[in-house]
RNA sequence: GGACGAUUAGCUCAGUUGGCAGAGCGCUGGCCUCACAUGCCAGAGGUCACUGGUUCGAGUCCAGUAUCGUCCA
């Protein structure tokens, strides 16, 4: 049953270990989940990561939590799903692929629509979902016989479906609308998929007729066919209502000056250029006093023909010669240096053009009704709670939500054009001829946003729109682990869509995780060159460590920081774990389980197994409330600080020194069931070494990833075990503080009396052996003793020890000591003095607590009688 | 401009319902004690950002101030 232990490395190496353990759980189809199987559903599908991407810090984050809580609820007898599987990511892969095209001097049009679709499946197949193998090195205990991607068959129908649907719901429409178009991508973006970056601009003052107005987008000029001022601007007020004929770069122009409360007066002039056709607020302005829209800017990019002598200009290039000809006609009154956001697109960073051009949109404020009550009336809980807010405020403020893209990767639009009649057919079914007037029929040339097949996931992931077990085993998912940056994109959504085709909501909690940044704080990202590889990371300093550091860190706080020392220290962690594991197994000789459950335990055995059931039982409840840090930390002060620095070294007396056999069986049985119960406890933040050293030890079952899940058994909580061994160790540390303090060597046998307090001459006339053992030392128990001389002196709970200085006595020691003692207890003294002579306190707090108080002070007065005694009897001397 | 969050030991962070301030790393001193030097023992170190308020009692609740951060417009 044991082994040496020279036949087990002193150094825990994760390497082997983890390229040995995963194969084999994932051949013995653990991982795989049954909708027939017994126990309640457990269920997460994991937010699909893109096939682009390579694992980073956030995946991992995201990842080891997903797979902590999975496998514990595996192991705890749930019916447990985690599907996993990757997103297509059309403008990620687009950008891609362009990016190679472009090397060869080609753009996607010269290679055509089909050959574009075949080099991506390629390109997917081929190199896409790499991360899945990374997903693998992590431990991640998906189902991948289940693994999904947003493109299969049964995803692409369900995206057709509920397309489908939404349109004959009239929640999916088309229209002309003011759009950001991404000139690089060659395509419509959300309003999401936006994002805002600074850019150091000119703001230039132009005169425009008798008045000025500042405007950083002069080349939009050209398209300008209004003014605008606030409708309460005095200064303005003459000019509304009339047409001014204005001279220009082009010649002379005409525009109405309307009235509009979008007007800041303060901003600038006051007046501002109406462009209804390149700026989101000049276009409502324009719809609201019905100016024309003059689009000059096209979807390359560059200004169109309706910009006269501009045309064919890029639009940047197009602003300065603009600025230039103004100046020269004497238009430009004064240029001011301006820092402002412009919207950039998310995945190239091009400059956004707003542009007007028909759309397809889904009409979202009757989907977000529903999500906003779920959320309210709890049937989706959001965690940590300060996200709801977000979530609220996005909702209630929703906009419509454009879903055409101009690209290729993705699914296509099942709408149908007429070439004949001009109508469009929407169709689960592809359309040879149009239904109306048999005419030929084309299909809509764009694409979903990648985001709308994503919304659907939690089913359509699950053989939605078909009714099946699976389905109907584990939708709704129990919880959705994510980060809050796609709270919007991909959460709000999927409560959208969730509730809209399902009825019920796509998951009852949703835990957002923080963001990791690295030891200064910073964001981690590749233009800052301060992102470590996390693959490296686990060659490093191996998975458990590197896994077990990510859920340390994952308070509920929003951010995370990253350090090599904190993931060393974890690895220290695994390395400790190993070697209490030698120390037990190279002690198993002649250990039998059944005589062993014969024997009584004795104090140390009960104190550690109460402390066991105190940590299992704080690991459940962290874990139960997502609180990854308390879980991980609970588990790490009991596994090092409590069983290795207290526990083994009771031990070790019982197994080298026992006297009789039932002690040395006693204390293996304790040793081997805490060791293989914390192992479980641990194995979900661990799977790697905890699996590895479980099969070492006695245990029943194939793997410890199919054991059960410990559970806090009540029996085994003992207050009194945990008092009693309190107070040894007190006094064990009082006596290793006067060595410390007197700087006696740690070799030396400290010969110590012991005068107990009251009542507790029982328990340390038993635990002497124990004392001596742990403290190095030799003590005599003794009720009557007094303090002999050359002895330092310490007070523990009332008992008094005195540690013999033979020969070495360092007088000026012993009293620096024992006034530093004084000085605090006195400190203490006074503090509860003071508290406890308010009337108010003794009169309005409640009664335990005035009593908890008052026993404190006596206590600790006692304690000072006693040390300031023992100073003036050093001082005598 | 609006919303949210943060400010606790040298550093990075925990701190549940208000009741003696905690961890990891780092630091100091001592140790290769037969599981582990990726270790062991002992120790130092905090006006809980600031100002008020509520309370017998505030790191914790309330209001305000300052600094930093994130998201939205």
């Amino acid at each position: 049953m044991s082994q040496p232990t020279a036949s087990i490395p002193d150094r825990y190496e994760p390497s082997d270990v983890e390229k040995r353990w995963y194969p084999v759980w994932e051949a013995r189809g653990y991982f795989r989940a049954d909708p027939a199987g017994a126990g309640k559903p457990f269920s997460i599908v994991i937010p699909p990561p893109n096939v682009t991407a390579a694992l980073h810090w956030g995946h991992a984050l995201n990842n080891t939590l997903q797979d902590v809580l999975v496998r514990m609820k595996r192991m705890d007898g749930f019916n447990t799903l985690w599907l996993p599987g990757t997103d297509h990511a059309s403008i990620a892969v687009h950008v891609i692929l362009e990016r190679q095209l472009a090397a060869e001097g080609k753009t996607r049009h010269d290679v055509g629509r089909e050959a574009f679709l075949e080099l991506a499946w390629r390109w997917k197949e081929e190199t896409g979902g790499a991360i899945i193998r990374q997903l693998k090195r992590l431990g991640a205990s998906c189902d991948w016989s289940r693994e999904r991607f947003t493109m299969d068959p049964g995803l692409s129908r369900a995206v057709r479906e509920a397309f489908v649907r939404l349109w004959e719901e009239g929640l999916i429409y088309r229209d002309d609308y003011i759009v950001n178009w991404c000139p690089r991508c060659q395509t419509v973006l959300s309003d999401l998929e936006v994002e805002r970056e600074e850019r150091d601009a000119e703001f230039v003052y132009i005169k425009y007729g008798p008045l000025t107005l500042g405007t950083v987008r002069p080349e939009t000029k050209l398209g300008d066919t209004g003014l605008a001022v606030h409708p309460k601007d005095k200064r303005y007020a003459q000019y509304v209502g009339k047409t001014l004929e204005v001279p220009s770069v082009d010649g002379t122009v005409s525009v109405r000056v309307v009235a509009d409360e979008a007007v800041d007066p303060k901003f600038g002039t006051g007046v501002i250029k109406v462009t209804p056709g390149h700026d989101p607020v000049d276009f409502e302005i324009g719809k609201r006093h019905g100016l024309p829209i003059r689009t000059v800017i096209g979807f390359d990019g560059r200004m169109t023909a309706a910009a006269g002598r501009y045309a064919g200009l890029d639009r940047f290039e197009c602003r300065k010669r603009i600025v230039d000809d103004m100046k020269a006609l004497g238009l430009v009154e004064r240029i001011e240096p301006y820092r402002h956001t412009v919207g950039v697109c998310y995945r190239c960073k091009t400059v956004v053009e707003p542009l007007v051009s028909k759309q397809w949109w889904v009409r979202t404020k009757p989907l977000a009704e529903p999500a906003i009550k779920a959320v309210r009336d709890g049937r989706i809980k959001i965690i940590p709670r300060s996200w709801t807010k977000t979530y609220y405020h996005w909702m209630e403020n929703i906009r419509p939500w454009c879903i055409s893209r101009q690209l290729w990767w993705g699914h296509r639009i099942p709408a149908w054009h007429c070439d004949r009649c001009d109508a469009v057919h929407v169709s689960r079914t592809d359309l040879a001829t149009c239904p109306s007037c048999g005419g030929p029929v084309r299909q809509d040339p764009d694409v979903l946003d990648t985001w709308f097949s994503s919304g659907l996931w939690p089913f359509s992931t699950m053989e939605w729109p078909d009714d099946t077990p699976m389905l109907r085993t584990y939708y709704p998912t129990s919880v959705l682990v994510t980060g809050f940056d796609i709270l919007f994109f991909w959460v709000a959504r999927m409560a959208m869509l969730g509730l809209h085709f399902m009825q019920q909501v796509p998951f009852h909690d949703v835990y957002i995780h923080a963001l990791v940044r690295d030891a200064e704080g910073q964001k981690m990202s590749k233009s800052k060159g301060n992102v470590a590889d996390p693959l490296e990371v686990m060659d490093k300093y191996g998975t458990d460590a590197f896994r077990f550091t990510l859920t340390a860190l994952a308070g509920l706080g929003r951010d995370i920081r990253i350090s090599d020392e904190r993931i060393e220290g974890y690895r220290n962690f695994a390395n400790k774990l190993w070697n209490a594991a030698r120390l037990v197994l190279s002690n198993l000789d002649g250990y039998d389980a059944a005589n062993a459950r014969k024997v009584e335990p004795a104090l140390a055995d009960r104190w550690i197994r109460s402390r066991l059931a105190a940590t299992i039982g704080a690991v459940r409840t962290a874990l139960r409330r997502y609180r990854f840090n308390d879980a991980a930390s609970a588990v790490y002060q009991f596994l090092w600080h409590e069983y290795c620095d207290w526990y083994l070294e009771l031990a070790k007396l019982s197994l080298y020194r026992a006297v009789e056999p039932a002690e040395r069986l006693r204390t293996q049985h304790t040793l081997v069931e805490v060791l293989e119960t914390t192992l479980r406890l641990l194995h979900p933040f661990m799977p790697f070494v905890t699996e590895e050293v479980w099969q070492r030890l006695p245990h029943k079952g194939e793997s410890i990833m199919i054991a059960p899940y410990p559970k806090a058994v009540r029996k085994q909580h003992d207050p009194t075990a945990e008092r009693e061994m309190g107070a040894v160790m007190d006094v064990v540390t009082a006596i290793r503080n006067i060595r410390g303090e007197m700087r006696i060597a740690p070799g030396v046998i400290l010969t110590a009396t012991l005068r107990p307090a009251r009542g507790a001459e029982t328990l340390f006339t038993a635990t002497g052996p124990l004392i001596d053992t742990l403290a190095r030392a030799r003590l005599r128990i003794d009720p009557h003793a007094s303090r002999p001389p050359n002895s330092a002196l310490a007070v523990v709970a009332g008992s008094e020890v005195y540690v013999a200085l033979a020969g070495v006595v360092d007088l000026a020691a012993e009293r620096a000591r024992l006034e530093k003692e004084i000085r605090r207890v006195t400190e203490s003294v006074e503090f509860l003095r003071a508290k406890l002579a308010r009337p108010d306190f003794v009169d309005r707090a409640p009664a335990e607590i005035v009593a908890r108080e008052r026993e404190r002070l006596a206590a600790e007065e006692a304690r000072r009688a006693k040390l300031t005694a023992s100073l003036d009897w050093v001082g005598d001397r």
